[in-house]
DNA sequence: AGTTTTTGTAGACTATAGTCCGTAGACTGT
DNA sequence: ACAGTCTACGGACTATAGTCTACAAAAACT
């Protein structure tokens, strides 16, 4: 598992969560829509800026977000 | 205070913690001295995998890093 | 089955992360 | 004063984040 799969999957699973469609989440966190999907995908890592964005649209926070990020990495299969 | 330059902040005073120099600090994190020093200036936003080789070298969690992040953000003067 | 909504994906593009060269300035120690 | 270390900073460069348009593939719902 590598850092853009970890985060893509938290990404998923907190919009999810929050019930927002990808275009949903990209319109509140001012990004494109298939810049989500890339996210979620592994394909793209965010920037620091764009983390602080996702997570004030998802009601969490960039810490919070990095903990499951963390954990995910720390699994072993 | 915007996020780059609270990152930079935290960085630097991580980096003194653990004195370091900000080439050693680079060498250890595979970075550009330049770049570590635009960063701890607020000139450079990081990407996520950047946040975590640099919180790998610093001793210490990415999940750390966001929170002291979030509490100067959150600071007012 | 058909319709609507959502997501994957490609390609071309702009903005910025990150590198690599050099040099100047600040600081420490002798 | 001089040498050595560290940091700021510039410019030119490459790699990748992030946008935009369009279309196809999946789901989801009736």
């Amino acid at each position: 598992m590598d850092i853009e799969r970890a985060f893509g999957e938290v990404l998923r699973k907190e919009r999810k969560n929050n019930s927002l469609s990808q275009e949903e989440l990209a319109h509140f966190s001012d990004l494109d829509r298939t810049y989500i999907s890339m996210l979620e995908r592994g394909k793209r890592q965010p920037s620091l800026k764009t983390i602080f964005m996702l997570a004030s649209t998802l009601n969490t926070l960039p810490s919070e977000i990095m903990v499951k990020v963390e954990s995910l990495l720390n699994k072993k299969y």
